[in-house]
RNA sequence: GGAAGCGUGGCCGAGCGGUUGAAGGCAACAGUCUUGAAAACUGUCAUGGGGCGACCCAUCAAGAGUUCGAAUCUCUUCGCUUCCUCCA
């Protein structure tokens, strides 16, 4: 979300914005819808302000007469408020639904293009291995060496559905312990959030791309909580509400940031470091047909994500969107991944953030890089949705700027290894510095038969 | 799952139908005093919105209602606390 005053004054930056992210919105509508709401607005006030003049009077009343004419008048303003107000109700409701969909201004590099298609390489890091035998993919790997079921997996959980075993189920939990310590060693505070959340989290932090769940476009799942089944959840007519809504979150992100939502933090706080571990669920919407087999796309996952509060300075965010991204490239490297690093362009962007990274790992069965990890600035975009501010040195009150990385998500990394790691009768080596988290500090899964 | 109670400003806490946007305290900030600090004293100090401004509107968990008028009364929801019950 952007500041109404700012949208107002860069008008045509953020109609630029607009066509840049493809984004269908018609911000000279939502002007003149702001405008009419001030004008509402102004009138409405203007009638409370005479009601509470009279109301006032009626306390030095001289007589019961006096008394009467005042509060025939007083019944006259109601009556018109009440016309007023439903008219008010509908175009503020249209303006907060304009408003939510404006997206946020992009940084001065990022390359303008349509789609994925359009993202740039910027690096690329690591040799592409070569084998001289016949490649397996991770499906075959994973089956051979007992690790991986995915007839299993789906048999139980359904399509995408999987099930990790033995030195797989280790390897995972290798990665998560990995990536967390490796962030607690650079000074991020360790957290286990919550995944089944409250909408508010998800709207906050640009996962709902509207003000409410649309089952239609949002990557997200909705729970049944309470005793209601999920259709007949939300306000009865009756003026009974229902159990809110609850939600599984595709990532850490929003369970972490919106820890501080509705806060004012000081500026000796920040900027706020930390590395959460999460299950994560994504409902893979809109990718239907797409990566159908074996690990890549699935359902559930764990990971692990960083995020940072920061005090509102684009250049210093900038260098922080480099450092928190450089955390991804050092983990890439030390696992022995090749890997590539894309820059994310305007139209592959979501509406709210500023400047993103993509980086990808080699995968041999893909015969190419399969992404495993996205940094994001959003710059105060998110803080104005969760409402999270901080007093600067000169005591005025601003909102954070928020930004996120993955740091290892399970799955992806997993097949990485997998394919590429993999030797000429079948086993895998373990990367080194995963090793200490395996049972025996095993180096290589081996197959048992 | 059963019972009772409670939700007021950064925090604590009064208020229970009209000079209450809200006493008092703490914290914070500015000043006086002091070589400096502490103490003491004086002053400032909620948030959001509208207006060039004087100023106006809204907000005492959220929503709805009663009333000329609600922080105060009624209903609903959410959250918290305590006790009992159950339980990984």
């Amino acid at each position: 979300m952007l500041d109404i005053k700012f949208i107002r004054e860069n008008e045509e930056k953020i109609k630029d914005v607009i066509v840049k992210k493809g984004i269908d919105l018609d911000l000279g509508f939502l002007l003149s819808v702001d405008k009419q709401r001030i004008v509402l607005l102004q009138e409405l006030e203007q009638l409370s302000a005479l009601k509470n003049d009279l109301n006032e009077m009626i306390k030095t009343a001289k007589d019961d007469n006096e008394r009467k004419e005042i509060i025939e008048k007083g019944k006259e303003i109601k009556n018109d408020i009440e016309k007023k107000e439903p008219e008010y109700k509908k175009i503020k409701q249209q303006f907060e639904d304009l408003m939510v969909k404006v997206p946020n201004v992009i940084s001065f590099d990022t390359p303008i293009g349509k789609s994925d298609a359009d993202n740039v390489e910027v690096e690329r890091d690591g040799d592409i291995p070569k084998f001289d035998f016949e490649v397996k993919d991770h499906i075959q790997l994973g089956k051979s060496l007992d690790i991986l079921d995915l007839e299993k997996g789906t048999k139980v959980a359904g399509f995408r559905g999987y099930y990790m075993k033995n030195e797989g189920a280790s390897l995972m939990m290798a990665l998560m312990m990995y990536a967390m310590n490796k962030l607690i060693e650079k000074g991020y505070s360790p957290m286990i959030p919550p995944t089944l959340v409250k909408g508010d989290a998800l709207f906050g932090t640009g996962y709902f791309k509207g003000r409410e769940y649309d089952s239609e476009i949002d990557e997200v799942y909705e729970i049944a909580s309470g005793d209601s089944p999920i259709a007949e959840q939300g306000k009865e007519a009756d003026g009974k509400a229902s159990k809110e809504k609850k939600f599984l979150v595709g990532t850490a992100e929003p369970s972490l940031l919106a820890y501080y939502c509705d806060e004012i933090l000081k500026e000796e706080q920040l900027p706020i470091k930390i590395v959460g571990y999460s299950q994560c669920y994504r409902s893979e919407i809109g990718s239907y047909g797409k990566d159908t087999k074996g690990l890549y796309r699935v359902h559930e996952f764990m990971k692990v994500e960083q995020v940072v509060l920061m005090a509102a300075n684009e250049e210093e965010s900038i260098n922080m969107h480099e450092e928190m991204f450089a955390i991804s490239k050092e983990i890439h490297k030390e696992l022995g991944l090749p890997y590539r690093v894309l820059k994310i362009c305007s139209g592959d962007m979501s509406a709210g953030k500023y400047r993103a990274y993509d980086i990808e790992a080699w995968m041999p069965s893909r015969d190419g890089f399969g992404e495993t990890g996205s940094a994001s600035n959003f710059l105060d975009w998110q803080a104005r949705r969760l409402n999270v501010k901080y007093v600067d040195k000169a005591g005025e009150k601003k909102h954070v700027y928020m930004l996120n990385n993955t740091v290892l998500p399970s799955p992806r990394p997993f097949i990485a290894i997998l394919e590429n790691f993999q030797q000429a009768d079948g086993s895998v080596i373990i990367p080194e510095v995963l090793r200490k988290y395996m049972p025996g500090n095993i180096e290589i899964i081996v197959s048992k038969k």
